[in-house]
DNA sequence: CGTTATTACATGCATACGCATATAATTTAT
DNA sequence: ATAAATTATATGCGTATGCATGTAATAACG
């Protein structure tokens, strides 16, 4: 095992991380969303399915009741709708309103844009191997 | 230029670092220390001379005004020692006191530990072309 | 079954953050 | 040289966050 490489590796993967989310956040296609709004947009789109809110949180970068908040403003602006789980009265299943899979389309197409250009310096298959090496270490440790 | 592989692929890149992030959270060795004031700990510690603010701010992800507050929470703390720049007035010259050194050291150790195996799953070889990649998305657009 | 533990989410409170702006020093322009 | 523009950092203020804890519902256990 090696220690100091394992380390390097990690810490490009950081920086790397911060410096594409800096220029993302500096292209000003967020209308009134945080990168962190859009997010929760984005994962509930592509699950198109009721999630929980727990569920959320495997994806994003925040605490339970930061999420559960989160949830509350976008759910007052009317972007997405809490339902009742049937089977479990705890639970919370949220989906995007009409208004909400509109604006994730919306941003989601300009924000694919500037993703799209900042990943030019890879080729494709760079773009493969950087995504295979990244699902690779989500799946277990 | 694959705009569909491109966004899986930093899709990708942002939920690894949201995974290992919160497993790093997790383990418990951060002392008093948030992980956004270990990096910048880090930082100073890798540069091994005296660094200005706006210089740290390249690499973490912190506005400005966060970043001065933080150095300022360190410094009350006496992990950091602000210095003139004698050159330019306006400028701060940030390094670490002994304590920031020690401190930086030691939750640096446990911390790469963490690191290494959470890296584990992936071989040497892709520790080198993940950095490789992560490198090659940070030097420019 | 009833008690206890666990799970899912919400809320109080202190703190950290971002945006706008202020202050102070340096550079540029006239 | 003086005024205007720029750069480096700090501060006011509203908002988002995390931690601890609360509430309600389900699961586990004796």
């Amino acid at each position: 095992m090696n220690l100091r490489l394992a380390n390097e590796s990690w810490e490009s993967l950081l920086r790397a991380h911060a410096s594409l989310m800096r220029r993302y956040q500096e292209d000003g296609i967020w209308e009134d969303l945080s990168m962190t709004e859009y997010d929760v947009l984005y994962t509930l789109a592509k699950a198109n399915s009721p999630v929980r809110l727990n569920d959320l949180r495997d994806g994003v970068l925040l605490s339970q009741p930061a999420l559960s908040r989160l949830i509350q403003r976008l759910v007052d602006r009317g972007l997405i709708a809490r339902a009742e789980d049937t089977t479990d009265r705890r639970a919370l299943m949220l989906k995007l309103t009409d208004s909400g899979i509109e604006k994730q389309k919306r941003v989601g197409r300009a924000h694919a844009k500037t993703v799209a250009k900042e990943m030019a310096p890879l080729e494709q298959a760079e773009m493969k191997q950087l995504k295979a090496l990244c699902q690779k270490l989500v799946s277990k440790s």
